[in-house]
Order: C-alpha cells, then sequence, then structure tokens
RNA sequence: GCCGGGGUGGCGGAAUCCGGUAGACGCAGGGGACUUAAAAUCCCUUGAGCAAAUUCUUGCUCGUGCGGGUUCGAGUCCCGCCCCCGGCACCA
C-alpha cells in the first residue's frame, strides 16, 4: 500500500475555520478565575504582512494554544492601529478615502492571520479610527485638559520637512523622522501638549516593578533621564538673574563664564548695544540648522559674547555671558555655568574663545606634573629634583618634565623657584595649576591671579604675546594636557569655605552652602520633554476643542462626543484646516460663533490606552467597563517589537498612571510582562539604477535583472520597501503554514534578530514529512489499542524513550511558562521524534507505548504546528480537539528511571564513562563507590593514590590522585 | 563618550540562570542507496591535530575573542583588555 503523502494544502484547509467555530479563542470575561491577558502590539494595518510579521503573531498564537490548553481563561484580541499618515498620503495619492484603503489592507491581514493558523477572539475586533473608538480617546483628550496635562503652547517644535508634519520628541531618532528618516528642523508653532513630564519620575521608579527585558527598562530610563544637581542664581549687571541648572555644584568656584541658548528670552535683555548685530545674526544662524548639523559631536564650538556680565556667586567675581548652541534651551534651564576646568565642552569653548580655566578639584591620582621650558631653568635643577625622590625626564627639545606626588608640591616648588634663570618659569599642575617664577608662586585659584600670571608669562617670553589664556599656554605643552581638564570628582581647591572637602562630600556641602546662603537649592532635572501630540493632520481623532473669540479656548462637552472627522472626497495637505465646513461651529459656552481646533491627535495617543477598550469593545457609555479592566489588568504578557522600547511603550505607561490617578484603574502599570520579539532579515539588492531589487529575480552573480548592474547586497531587516520580503502566500502555497510556523518559531532565540533562511524552511517540512509518514505508520499498527503503557514492563528502550517523553514534555512546558526559548523546545520535539521514530523501527515495539508517546508528542507539537497535529490527532481516533485536552504533565518518576552514563574526570580530564542506575547515580555515596569498583576506572587509577574524590550525583565523579 | 546586549564548528544556534561529558537540534558539506537520469527521499559521516592501529578502531593533545585568577573541575564565576551589535548622545 502507497502511505499518504502529507499534503498540508488539504490537511489545512480542513481545520482552518474548525477552532473559531468551537470558539476556543473566545475570552470568558465575566469569570475572572485563571484570567490570563495576553497580548500582540496591534498593527498599523500597512499593505500586506511578510514572513518577519510572523514572529510576532505565529509566537503569539503558540503561546496561547499552549496557555488554553493548560486551563488558562485567555483573552487573545486583536485590532488596528489604524488612524495615521501612510493611510492619508495613500488616499491624496490615489484619491481614495482613507477609511477605504484602511479596511482594506484590515481584511487582507484577516485573511492572512487565518492562513496562518493565527486565531483570536475576533468579537472584540477594534478599530482606532471608528468613531466609537475615538469619542473615548477625545474623552481622555478632555480628563487630560481638565487636569491641566493637556495644554496648548507656543515654542520651537520638530518638523519634518518631508511628512510636513510635527514630530515628539520620541519621533525624533537621531536628529531624523522616525517614518521617512529626513532631517528634522525646528519650527516654532502654537500646539498642543501633554503634560508627560508630571509623570517623569514614577514614570522612572516603577521600571522597577516591571518584569520587562532589561534593555528595554534601560532606554527608557535613559529617556527619562533624571539628572540630581541644584540650581545656582548669577545675578548680572543687567539686573536679570540667570538661573543655572548643574550636576556639579561643587565646581561653582571655577565657574569662569555664562553660556545661554540661543533661543534664551533673556539674550535680548543681556545684549550690549554693540554686540547686537553678532548675536542677532548667532541667533539666526542657530535657528536654520536642523537638529543633526547643531547636535553633531564633531562640530567645533561656536558662540558670541552678548558684552555683558553676571556675577559668580561664590568668588563674586565678574564672568562673562555668551551665547552658544551647545547649550540647548529644552534641558534644564536653558543657561549653564562655564567650568573649564572640569567639563569637556566647557573646556574646548574656553580654548576656542580665549576664557580662563581655573581648576577647583583635585586631580584624581594625587599626582602633580611638572613642566619647565628648554633654557628656563639652570642645569642643578634636575639633581635637585632628584634629589626630592622624584623622576625627571624630558621632551625633544629639552623641556623638563617630572612626575610627583602632591604631597611633595611646595619643596618642588621651591627647589625649582631657586634654579630658574632669570626669565625662566615653570607649570606645576594637577594639586591646582601653580606658575612657579623665580621670585614668586602664582596659585591660578582665582580670574584675578590667571590674569596675572598670564601678564607676567607674556613680559618674559614674546613669544607667547598671542596667547590670551594660561591654559592656552599649557594647553600648547603635549605633555600637560591630561592633566588640565578632568571630570572627577575630587577635593575641592580654590573654593573659599569649602575649599579642601573631600569630594564624596563635595555635592552635599556645597549644596547645602548654597542654600545656607540663598544662592541655590538641589534640583533634579529631566530630559523626558512634554508629549506633542497635535497634527495638522485629516486621518486621526480631532482635538475637542473650540476656539471662541469671546471665551477663549473652549472643551467640547462630554455630551457632544465624539468630534466626527467630516466626510470629504478629497483630503487636503492641510487636513482639517482645509474643510469650512468643520471649522465653523458655536461656542458651547456663549453660544457665539466659534471654531473648531483643527488639529487632530498623533496616533500614539490612540494606541496608549487600546488594551482597555479589548474588555468591553462595544461599550458606548464608557471607554470601559473599570470592574472588568480592574480584574483582567495588568496584561499578563505583551509581546511586539523593540522599535516601541520608547514611544508606544512609555505613553501607554504614562495614559494608564493617570487613567489610575482619575480613579478609573486599580493599577499604575498596563504591561506587567513585556517580551520583544527580534526583526526577520534578508538579503536586499540594490541597484543604482533600477533600485531595489526583489531577491528572486536578481541573476547569478548579484547582477541586476534590468541592466545586469553589479547589486549592493546588505542583509536588513525584511520590508516592503526595500523588496526584501518572503511573502507568506507563496510559503503556505509551497509548503503549508504549519511549515512556516514551526520555522519561524525554530529558526533562533524569539528575541533576536536572525536572518530567513529558505532551507531552513525545508529542513521543518522534511521533519514535518517525516513526523506524518511516522505517524501514520504508527497509527495503523496501533489501530485498536486504547490501554496506556506499563512503564514497569517495558524494555530498556522502551524505557529510555518513555524517560524522553517526559523530559519532553518537562522542557516545552518550562520554556513556554518560562523563558519562551521555543526554538530550544522545538529542537527537543524533534528529538523526541527521532527517538519515536527509531524505537518504532522495532517490530516488537510496544504498540501501547507507540501509542501514548505519539499521542502526547501531538499535544505538545500542536501549539507550533497546529493543522497537522489536529489531523493526526483525530486520525489517532480522538473526538474531542486537541484544544478540549489537557496539556500533558510529566511524570518525575519517569525521569528517575532507566541509566545515565556517568562521566568520570581523572585529575580533571574526563577518562571514563561508567553507565549506572539513575537511582544510584542520584547517592553521592552510591555513585562514588560504584565508580571507584569499576573495572576501567581502577585500570585507570593503577599505581596512584587515589587524594580526593568528588561525587557529583546525576552528574559526574571527579578523582584526584597521584 | 555613556548605557545595555553579545563574541561557541562552514552557518543559525544548544549548554550560560544555579560551574559538572562543549557543539543538542537544524542547515550546509562529504560519501552511499534508490533512479535511465534528475528532483525528492533514506542511510552513513563531518571541531582541529597527533599517534598507534589497520579495516567494524583505540588512545592522546588542543579547542568557546585575548591575558590572568578562583576551583577537583570554567563556555559558565572574578579581575584586566580587545572586538561586534543595539540604544542614547554637546542633557550641563
Amino acid at each position: 500500500m502507497i502511505p499518504e503523502p502529507y499534503n498540508p494544502q488539504v490537511v489545512e484547509e480542513k481545520w482552518r475555520d474548525f477552532w473559531r467555530e468551537r470558539g476556543f479563542f473566545k475570552a470568558k470575561t465575566h469569570e475572572p478565575q485563571r484570567k490570563f491577558y495576553y497580548l500582540n502590539m496591534f498593527p498599523y494595518p500597512s499593505g500586506k504582512l511578510h514572513a518577519g510579521h510572523g514572529r510576532n503573531y505565529i509566537l503569539g498564537d503558540a503561546i496561547v494554544r499552549f496557555l488554553l490548553m493548560r486551563g488558562w481563561n485567555v483573552l487573545n484580541p486583536m485590532g488596528w492601529d489604524a488612524f495615521g499618515l501612510p493611510a492619508e498620503n495613500a488616499a491624496i495619492e490615489q484619491g481614495v478615502h482613507p477609511r477605504d484603503w484602511t479596511w482594506a489592507n484590515i481584511r487582507e491581514f484577516k485573511r492572512q492571520f487565518r492562513a496562518w493558523g493565527v486565531e483570536y477572539d475576533w468579537d472584540r475586533e477594534i478599530a482606532t479610527c471608528e468613531p466609537g473608538y475615538y469619542k473615548w480617546t477625545q474623552w481622555i483628550f478632555l480628563k487630560l485638559y481638565e487636569r491641566g496635562l493637556a495644554y496648548r503652547a507656543k515654542g520651537k517644535v520638530n518638523w519634518c520637512p518631508h511628512c510636513e508634519v510635527v514630530l515628539a520628541n520620541e519621533q525624533v531618532i537621531g536628529g531624523r523622522c522616525w517614518r521617512c528618516n529626513s532631517p528634522v528642523e525646528k519650527k516654532e508653532l502654537e500646539q498642543w501638549y501633554f503634560r508627560i513630564t508630571a509623570y517623569a519620575e514614577r514614570l522612572l521608579k516603577d521600571l522597577e516593578k516591571l518584569d520587562w527585558p532589561e534593555h528595554v527598562k534601560k532606554m527608557q530610563e535613559n529617556w527619562i533621564g533624571r539628572s540630581e544637581g541644584a540650581e545656582i542664581v548669577f545675578p548680572t549687571e543687567k539686573g536679570a538673574e540667570i538661573k543655572v541648572f548643574t550636576t556639579r555644584p561643587d565646581t561653582l568656584w571655577g565657574a569662569t563664564f555664562l553660556v545661554l541658548a540661543p533661543e534664551h528670552p533673556w539674550v535680548p535683555e543681556l545684549t550690549a548695544l554693540e554686540q547686537r548685530a553678532a548675536v542677532e545674526a548667532y541667533r539666526a544662524a542657530a535657528d536654520r540648522l536642523t537638529e543633526v548639523e547643531r547636535t553633531s559631536t564633531e562640530k567645533e564650538k561656536t558662540g558670541v559674547f552678548v558684552g555683558t556680565y553676571a556675577i559668580n556667586p561664590a568668588t563674586r567675581e565678574r564672568i562673562p555671558i555668551w551665547v552658544a548652541d551647545y547649550v540647548l534651551m529644552g534641558y534644564g534651564t536653558g543657561a549653564i555655568m562655564g567650568v573649564p576646568a572640569h567639563d569637556e565642552r566647557d573646556f574646548q569653548f574656553a580654548l576656542s574663545h580665549g576664557l580662563p580655566v581655573i581648576p577647583v578639584i583635585a586631580h584624581p591620582g594625587g599626582e602633580i606634573r611638572i613642566f619647565v621650558p628648554a633654557d628656563a631653568f639652570v642645569s642643578s635643577l634636575p639633581q635637585a629634583l632628584r634629589a626630592l625622590g622624584i623622576p625627571v625626564g624630558s621632551t625633544k627639545d629639552g623641556a623638563l618634565l617630572a612626575n610627583a606626588p602632591t604631597e611633595i608640591m611646595d619643596k618642588a616648588a621651591s627647589v625649582i623657584r631657586e634654579r630658574l634663570t632669570e626669565k625662566g618659569w615653570a607649570a606645576m599642575v594637577g594639586q591646582g595649576w601653580q606658575i612657579v617664577f623665580p621670585d614668586e608662586v602664582i596659585s591660578i585659584g582665582s580670574v584675578a591671579e590667571e590674569r596675572r600670571a598670564l601678564s607676567r608669562l607674556k613680559a618674559i617670553d614674546p613669544a607667547l604675546a598671542e596667547k590670551r589664556t594660561v591654559a592656552e599656554i599649557l594647553w600648547a605643552v603635549p605633555a600637560l594636557r591630561d592633566f588640565l581638564f578632568h571630570a572627577e570628582f575630587g577635593p575641592m581647591l580654590n573654593s573659599g569655605p569649602l575649599s579642601g572637602t573631600p569630594g564624596a562630600e563635595a555635592v552635599r556641602k556645597t549644596v547645602a552652602w548654597l542654600e545656607e546662603k540663598g544662592l541655590g537649592n538641589a534640583a533634579v532635572t529631566y530630559k523626558l520633554r512634554d508629549w506633542l501630540i497635535s497634527r495638522q493632520r485629516y486621518w486621526g481623532a480631532p482635538i475637542p476643542i473650540i476656539h471662541c473669540p469671546r471665551c477663549g479656548i473652549v472643551p467640547v462637552p462630554e455630551k457632544d462626543l465624539p468630534v466626527l472627522l467630516p466626510e470629504v472626497n478629497r483630503i487636503g495637505k492641510l487636513g482639517l484646516a482645509d474643510i469650512p465646513g468643520f471649522i465653523s461651529t458655536t461656542c458651547p459656552r456663549c453660544g457665539g460663533p466659534a471654531q473648531r481646533d483643527t488639529d487632530t491627535m498623533d496616533t500614539f495617543v490612540d494606541s496608549s490606552w487600546y488594551f482597555l477598550r479589548f474588555i468591553s469593545p462595544k461599550d458606548e457609555d464608557r471607554p470601559f467597563d473599570p470592574d472588568l479592566v480592574n480584574r483582567w489588568l495588568p496584561v499578563d504578557l505583551y509581546v511586539g517589537g523593540v522599535e516601541h522600547a520608547i514611544l508606544h511603550l512609555l505613553y501607554a505607561r504614562f495614559i494608564t498612571k493617570f487613567l489610575h490617578d482619575l480613579g478609573w484603574l486599580s493599577f499604575d502599570e498596563p504591561f506587567k510582562k513585556l517580551f520583544t520579539q527580534g526583526m526577520v532579515t534578508y538579503p536586499a539588492y540594490w541597484c543604482p539604477t533600477h533600485h531595489w531589487i526583489p531577491p528572486k529575480e536578481v541573476l547569478p552573480g548579484d547582477r541586476c535583472p534590468k541592466c545586469g548592474a553589479e547589486l549592493e547586497v546588505s542583509v536588513v531587516a525584511m520590508s516592503k520597501s526595500k523588496k526584501n520580503v518572503v511573502s507568506p502566500d507563496e510559503l503556505i502555497a509551497q509548503y503549508g503554514a504549519d511549515t512556516e510556523r514551526l520555522y519561524t518559531l525554530f529558526m533562533g532565540p524569539p528575541e533576536k534578530e536572525i536572518e530567513w533562511s529558505e532551507e531552513g524552511v525545508r529542513g521543518c517540512w522534511r521533519f514535518l514529512n517525516r513526523f506524518w509518514n511516522m505517524a501514520l505508520a504508527i497509527i495503523s499498527r496501533a489501530a485498536g489499542v486504547r490501554e496506556e503503557p506499563d512503564p514497569q514492563a517495558l524494555g530498556t528502550q522502551g524505557r529510555a524513550l518513555w524517560t524522553k517523553l517526559h523530559a519532553t514534555v518537562k522542557k516545552v512546558t518550562e520554556e513556554f511558562e518560562g523563558r519562551l526559548a521555543l526554538n530550544t523546545a522545538v529542537a527537543a520535539i524533534m528529538e523526541l521524534t527521532n527517538e519515536l521514530a527509531s524505537y518504532a523501527e522495532d517490530r516488537e515495539a510496544d504498540p501501547r507505548l507507540l501509542r501514548s508517546v505519539l499521542r502526547n508528542l501531538v499535544l505538545i507539537l500542536s501549539p507550533f504546528t497546529p493543522f497537522i497535529c489536529e489531523e493526526i490527532w483525530h486520525r489517532l481516533g480522538e473526538t474531542k480537539a486537541v484544544l478540549e485536552t489537557p496539556w500533558p504533565e510529566y511524570d518525575p518518576q519517569a525521569l528517575a528511571e532507566g541509566e545515565v552514563e556517568i562521566p568520570v574526570q581523572i585529575n580533571g580530564k574526563v577518562r571514563v564513562r561508567v553507565r549506572v542506575s539513575r537511582a544510584a547515580a542520584s547517592d553521592p555515596q552510591v555513585l562514588q563507590d560504584l565508580v571507584l569498583a569499576d573495572p576501567s576506572v581502577r585500570e585507570r587509577l593503577r599505581g596512584l593514590r587515589i587524594e580526593k574524590v568528588v561525587a557529583v550525583p546525576a552528574k559526574l565523579v571527579s578523582i584526584v590522585a597521584r
């Protein structure tokens, strides 16, 4: 008889609607015992799904099928992040309505999910573009507005010139637009913001509670960017006081200048008449720079002196005020104190603009470096220094160099002073800077001393006439550079009453001193900025606000929600602002004529609460049912791409905390556990003339099919735009969905980025064929058998298979419940399959064991390949569906049976392997005795004296012998 | 620069949490069977090297980025480096 070949097309079509029709994926939200809320990040429905997307949905489907068999009441919904720019752009280009474009894509996505066997509770399907959903997005806006957490403000915003839209900070990736990668520009606009900064501290602190990948938590931590320090007030000659933020208040005595951001509001007021033109020109130039240009690390530090001075509140010295674009208006106070001796940027700035450098923190090494120019000292100096125990060297041009411990600095200074030539000088840097002259030593502890030392040096050496600061002179000596600037903590120097304070207490003591004197206070600053949410577009949730000439900004009353998107035939570039019928309305407060706000909300607002809506997706009176939500959330396991590590995940946490504060939610973190799956990469081919070429069309030798040019190959994440996608439709047609699913889960650890491999797919295809053939063979042999095997009655082979079965069940169960390394679970299942197949070769094989192992194998394989398993399951004579069958339990007893091979190490190397029963191997003394009695071990030990034996139960025995 | 993750065969990767036979599983390669042939399928084989043996082997040495350390034993732990990937980045 010719065996029936594996035909996935037939098998899969047979079961494709079975699970849905049986309602296995419908959550029973009103019975929340043993609830499990599993959630995949909902997709933006654009175009078609490719094999890379499968990483997310197939993984999720496998987990959910496992959970269902484990008896969980699983909520596993799916919806659509349906507002957004691509739909609108497609609509503008093709003249279709974005809604039609979006729903056509959604239909396509759903078709592909069905083909994959990826099932959801479709009764809960939601789309953010439906009025029944965005009504509540608008409601959240109103609630934020009520609490003062939504506000309108004018300011510099990120602007993508290509998308012609503003961007939130989180949507600017390395100075570029997150969608189109264009360099982002700055624009002065009045926009709506959400005050996410009010939640900065909680968003940071509560990360601790989350079972999230460490790197995602770190990314959020860095993004929130908490810094502790102080705010210090600097009086100015013009009267205004400038407040700066610093993390290093202990360096205040070294602040020799102030720098304001070009956008700082007080710049005009502080600018002297004669500097006005230069300052204005500088500010205008800074304004024109894109974010990429302005924040380029290699850029020379530019800036302009405003012509007036401030007073350093600690030293009471006059210090110049500058504007420079390395200071950002959006962080801290938009103004800094320049401490060139202990901040790398300030040091660069001081060097290029001739500003004095005053060291106020001792060099961490506890060492000083001595430099004496050639011809500046008498010949006995080296010897005299050596007499102090200081090793002395010299440069190529004859200058003297030495390192000395701090303690003998004063002694060294007097030794040097006595041995300088008449016009000689020397520098000692590290413990502050000392400039040694024949008649005195000037310690540079203030701007005044710096000026004096500089003029003396210039008077001595005409070659220094051009130098503007002592720092410039010393910087010219390469050997001193390491000692001129450092940003470490250390004992304070030249710091008036606080001089000598050790580094560990420096910040705390300085802040206390500042507070006592009323000069400043401890302060915390965050990098996080408020969330800019308004978009000048059509395809989004309209902002529910009315502008009334008499009443000002008036929120739309809740009863009037939703503010519907107007139906239009054509969408203009200006979005809602292009639609006159939408704009004019009446003021809800005074009844007079008024205008609607024409902005729509960032799509990330839509997605910041959707996980709540799934609980009661059709509720018309509330955004969600709070009782049910509080029983079902937080989400137990959230799976999605790491690209949302900051954006969506931060916003969703913020909105959750807000709704918690409002009293709607009892929890304040939406996602208890997060898993981020890796991207799938594939070679992408680039032709300089014909651009992206689909891999399939590429000619041998990586040539362009159109022009024959050699193509540039790069292995990158699958994407439609690079044409390097693998189509699930084609895979399913050729191998079936089970093969694609299995390969997707087997290709590597799910969290890692991995390259798609056609050969790998074929390996999984071969496996399923072997599995199919073996299963049918076993079914025909074990037809009619219904009893379970008796483990005690099995032979050695059977017993080994029995143990293997239980070990595999254990392994697979633990992977699903733990770290989700399903690739290793698949490997274990393959091993079991291989062992079952070789056991089945024995004509004497126990049919009860064959059937039992196959039955359990089908169950544990079913989350990976549900179609083939459902088929085999029913051919085994089962009447219930796989999903109605409990997940197999493993028997610890079975794992303790049979034999194990115990390696025996002699002097650290494995020399012998001994087979012992698992029972014997579990007792260290028994194991040790057995091993020492083994003939080949005795042979090895002949002539040696045993010094030590280590027996590790079930693992190995290690013998030390001489 | 800062933060995070990682470096294991020809390749993807196992073993890393909690030290205990390194290379599971799969791919690719080599050899063979079947076939007129090919595809498909099946079987054997594959870290590097050395020695004895000669045929079904046996034994030894080396081997998890580099250098040290702890230990009976290190891919795993500790210290110091190098390199790669990801995130942030003139954040005061």
